[in-house]
DNA sequence: CAGAATCCCATTCGATACTG
DNA sequence: CAGTATCGAATGGGATTCTG
């Protein structure tokens, strides 16, 4: 309709914008900068301070987190919080929408999992761990029973509720739950439930604890396995 | 000369790794550059030619769109393939692997198109064009009836066939269908599906043709909507 | 400790020009 | 058409410092 050239240039403060009507590239405007997407991915279970975000994506400059926390807000992706509790401290949170890129964090996570290229081996962080479960649980197994497992994860907990084939995470008390999983790290869990790693050899060699109903928890860590790959 | 630099890039000689086993972290490792998920995007209904890819995506340089494409070659994402005819020509095409992205393709455009900031009336590619509409059908709706439905857009021809409720779409001859779309431009019919714009005013005012069965193309246009916006 | 601000250089971008 | 080559400018992001 009118002149796309000359407001390239005045959008160039953060620049590059694809100028495209296409959902995808809006998408890649809002999140496609390093970084974005898995800073998106640690506020998915919950909001987190600045520091807690940096601990778990290592690698990432304080400066360039500044920037993109910022950036996400302005894209209406998350909000920024006082509270007051537990100590005084700013929390980044997700918006209604924000929580809404969880399909689509899923799907690229599913997919880049089938490349040959895709090493499991790697670090890992607590709440990425929880999401790949919700990924990666196989559902029709997982409608043969309900269970409520616990995770404590390099000091964080969870609760992941397994219902009528649903993998429900939330942050929360692991010790409520009818089994729960003791971990030094994210990936001595990831070794049990993709790289099928015995449960008895990560207790005497990873520091893995299981307490309550073993047999559930055996059965729940059965559900698990990364896609076959192609290509 | 001076001091060699500490390279603090350990697992980053390329600077570029998240070093994350996170299927989502691997993805972004892939596909997360600047412009390489919009040139898969491009390739999801068919090979095409460095030029056409070019051509589809207004601002990218040659010189990105070489590197773009040998990462993603290398990457085991698409694969450069010689071909005779119509003329001799290198022809750029997805693996077996890199069609199974549409899903996440589809999931950010999904996602980020129901944001407020979102801009519909940015120009569009074809393909763009032909792949919004397998995100954005009411599959519901859809269900009701079956049909053929041919485009040529900016001179591309897309069969889409509409079928048990699945939309598929591929590069064809659209003077098979059942009803044929003729547009200038791909935001033309994005005027017609999404912004509800009158098949009238478009045809008197923006080049839009159709042929065939008039009733059947303005009972497949009215499948087509945008998302409500949030936050 | 949380996080903003500064410095600064390697990387990357995009425009233009050039080549087989 | 299908890319290379080059160059100035912008950005990325690590390290460091400052503030409360």
């Amino acid at each position: 309709m009118k002149l796309q050239k000359k407001t390239k240039a005045s959008h160039a403060t953060h620049g590059r914008w694809y100028g495209d009507a296409c959902g995808t590239a809006f998408a890649l405007e809002l999140v496609g900068e390093r970084w974005s997407l898995l800073i998106v991915r640690e506020l998915m279970l919950g909001g987190r301070r600045f520091s807690d975000i940096r601990a778990s994506l290592p690698g990432i400059s304080a400066k360039v987190l500044t920037e993109r926390l910022e950036a996400l807000r302005q894209a209406g992706v998350l909000v920024k919080r006082q509270i007051a509790e537990p100590v005084p401290a700013q929390l980044y949170e997700l918006t209604e929408w924000g929580y809404l890129a969880e399909p689509a964090i899923q799907e690229l996570g599913r997919w880049a999992a089938r490349s040959v290229l895709h090493n499991p081996g790697l670090p890992l962080s607590p709440v990425s761990l929880m999401l790949s479960m919700r990924t990666m649980v196989d559902k029709q197994a997982a409608k043969a029973f309900d269970a409520k497992i616990g995770f404590e994860v390099a000091g964080e907990g969870f609760v992941a509720e397994l219902k009528d084939g649903e993998l429900d995470i939330v942050r929360g008390d692991p010790s409520t739950a009818q089994a729960l999983f003791r971990a030094p790290a994210a990936p001595v869990i990831a070794g049990l439930l993709y790289a099928k790693v015995p449960l008895e050899e990560l207790e005497t060699e990873a520091g893995l604890a299981v307490e309550g109903n073993r047999r559930l928890a055996k059965r729940y860590a059965a559900l698990f396995g990364l896609p076959q790959k192609i290509a």
